[in-house]
DNA sequence: ATCGCCTCCTGCGCGC
DNA sequence: TGCGCGCAGGAGGCGA
């Protein structure tokens, strides 16, 4: 489930809660995610405070005490805050109990997610060290872009999806601001000029922004709520939408699969 | 270095 | 109502 929207939105709705608060105890029912939930995670955070909660592309970093908890939501992971007497779901994978009597639930269906132990500098972890830039950070632009796709055939659209590119961009963001720019997800990343690629992370910059914000709508919900963000009420001009007429010329939407993903475009303004 | 494909897993909606 | 199938918003790892 989670874009780089939901994500933030989780990070936002969270972090209040945890910071300055600490962790009482841990109970972990399935370690058994993307990699193995530390057999010691529990005796490393009982007792420790939580300094902070950041985010690096889709990882969340829960500063505490004297390390961080690594924690990835995969693709239909979330983190709920509940009162601490509400009844396990299925797939609740961990519960943190916190000094605030706030319970913190990692649930995730599908085990995509993951939950690591690192110490030291998080961001020199080596699941962080080669990502790309924040997208809305300054050091993304159509430049950066532009001189990172010269010489690569992989189509655009799995350009701007793989994070050691720029982080963030999943594959309905990626749609929406291809078609935002006028560019066809199949070009070759190589054959895209650098006005086209300004414009392109113009783009993916506003998407993003704009589906923060409307996250940002049901964060007073976030404590006792599903934990759903609101960005998903966005209008899709593309995705999901094929066979649609197109928002803008009323043509037909086509659906095309690129590296084994769903890909939406409109063949007349898009090329 | 780059590319494309595979994989991990459960749940849901669809057609029969 | 049940079953089998295809598909799902991520991304690391692999062989070529």
């Amino acid at each position: 489930m989670p874009e780089l929207p939901e994500v933030e939105t989780t990070r936002k709705g969270i972090e209040p809660h945890l910071a300055g608060y600490s962790i009482v105890s841990a109970n972990i029912r399935e370690r058994r995610l993307r990699w193995p939930i530390p057999h010691d995670l529990e005796k490393r955070i009982e007792g420790q405070a939580v300094v902070s909660v950041r985010r690096r592309g889709k990882y969340l970093l829960l500063a505490i005490a004297n390390g961080h908890l690594l924690v990835h939501l995969g693709m239909s992971g979330s983190l709920r805050l509940v009162k601490p007497d509400e009844a396990l779901l299925k797939h609740d994978h961990v519960t943190l109990h916190l000094s605030n009597d706030l319970t913190l639930r990692f649930n995730d269906p599908r085990r995509f997610g993951c939950m690591l132990w690192v110490e030291g500098d998080p961001l020199q972890h080596e699941l962080l060290c080669n990502l790309g830039p924040e997208p809305l950070s300054e050091k993304f632009s159509g430049e950066h872009l532009y001189q990172r796709s010269r010489g690569r055939k992989t189509a655009v659209k799995n350009f701007i999806m793989d994070s050691h590119i720029v982080v963030g961009v999943g594959n309905i963001y990626a749609s929406e601001a291809l078609f935002m720019s006028g560019i066809r997800p199949g070009t070759a990343s190589q054959r895209i000029s650098k006005p086209r690629y300004e414009i392109l992370a113009g783009n993916i910059r506003q998407v993003l922004t704009d589906a923060i914000a409307m996250g940002g709508t049901t964060l007073r919900d976030f404590v006792g709520g599903d934990g759903k963000p609101g960005y998903f009420q966005q209008t899709l001009n593309v995705y999901g939408r094929k066979n649609e007429p197109c928002t803008a010329c009323r043509t037909a939407i086509k659906h095309i699969v690129l590296g084994q993903r769903s890909t939406y475009y409109c063949p007349v303004c898009q090329k």
